[in-house]
DNA sequence: GGTCCGCCTTGACCTGGGTCAAGCGCAGCA
DNA sequence: TGCTGCGCTTGACCCAGGTCAAGGCGGACC
């Protein structure tokens, strides 16, 4: 719960082009800087918000990494999503002004608070935020339906090759390898956000090893054949 | 394709608490007046549009019952959504200006065409727009949670209920029985959303009704047992 | 009124992945 | 340096739901 009350400035971040809109002139590059409160530390484990609780603010990873996760009344519970650098997390809030699931940082992380009445306030001022607010919630609506097409018609390995795939594509989004990752979550919440067990999880892993796909070692991944988990989660159109 | 240029108003529209801002003043519902270009029928079986197809405007369902489905190369395809009156269409084309989905009419079919542009410029000036924005947006974030805890965690029969009690629910909304209902859609369509075979679909279908909390005849549904069905889905939590 | 076709139901069988259980290994801590 | 516990792996077994196959039913069209 601890805030930071150091000047931040989107303009100069180095995450600007993730969170950000582009092409802003002086003038809206200053109104953009508003937008963000203060920064928020939280340490592994913590909770960014929880379910129920009331929804101000947007927040922007800035380091770190989050899952958020809704939890039914009989205690199943559902990871609905992995948050990395540059991501937006609390749209879900927005409708009813209230959280409906937990954030909770996998690793010490940090993140920009933006209160929601401000980016409403500015995005009334400055189209291309307007613009932007959209596209991230879209966007948000477009990668659910693939985790629906993901948990909806996929065998297990062609959802962990999905996964893998999709950890690495963004980490490289990010200037990181496009072989080598670490696993911030545990297999048991990998398996609640592809709809399997964790000892499928684990066991499906062995296999991708066994197979010389990835290389695996605790929560070190080695991709060694990109190429063939692709062809897993598209298989080749029969002709 | 083809289009009416009858003179529509939303102000008057007896589906606007559903679709639109409430609380308006005078000035601004005729802004929100200009909000429908015009409306536009599909019979069934069209599509509204399709996967790749160029983004220009959001759907607002004025009559008739839509779904939503995004297919593979190789030939799978998921059902992401069903859509009824007063529902909103088409926000998964609004990140990349270009539709990721098919929207299909299960029946005969009318919408409002809003043209998103004109969406933006409206809710730059009329603050309630703008705020309505967001929350349709989120509201179908947070749908989609529910979809993913569904695909994700639960099992065929659990699934089932909870869609027969959330189409019931919609259709109340809306002045419907809340005992009654006909399906606009088939099996294999109730299945794919779901994340099942067609199969186990009239299986699931035939035991509740052997057991009755349902009566099924085609595809007209007769809840029966409305406790039981809340029950499947909810296990009471055990204490 | 008959025929056709799409949609649905039901049965028999099979299998992917869930369940249960045992044990391993690394990190943190005394 | 050894202990403890969490996270992970692996094996053996089982079952929900998928697959395949054979009709049935009702609405549309001749």
């Amino acid at each position: 719960m601890l805030k930071e009350s150091i000047k931040v400035a989107c303009s100069n971040c180095n995450l600007r082009e993730l969170c950000m809109p582009v092409g802003l002139n002086e003038a809206e590059l200053r109104r953009i800087d508003e937008l963000v409160a203060h920064r928020r530390s939280i340490k592994r484990g913590g909770t960014l918000f929880r379910n129920g609780e009331v929804f101000t603010s947007l927040f922007a990873v800035r380091t770190g990494f989050f899952k958020t996760s809704l939890t039914t009344e009989d205690g199943r519970d559902q990871v609905t999503g992995f948050q990395m650098a540059g991501e937006i997390i609390g749209l879900d809030g927005i409708v009813n002004e209230q959280h409906t699931c937990d954030a909770t940082a996998l690793e010490d992380a940090e993140v920009c608070v933006m209160p929601f009445d401000r980016i409403e306030d500015i995005s009334r001022e400055v189209g291309a935020l307007q613009k932007h607010v959209h596209r991230i919630m879209s966007r948000e609506i477009v990668r659910e339906h693939s985790v629906m097409l993901l948990l909806g018609g996929m065998r297990a390995e062609e959802r962990l090759a999905a996964f893998l795939l999709n950890l690495v594509q963004r980490l490289q989004a990010r200037g990181f390898s496009s072989q080598a990752l670490i696993l911030r979550m545990t297999r048991e919440e990998i398996g609640s956000y592809l709809g399997m067990k964790l000892e499928t999880v684990s066991r499906t892993f062995s296999r991708f090893a066994d197979e010389g796909l990835i290389e695996v070692k605790q929560r070190h991944i080695h991709i060694l054949d990109d190429q063939a988990l692709k062809r897993l989660v598209n298989p080749q159109v029969c002709h």
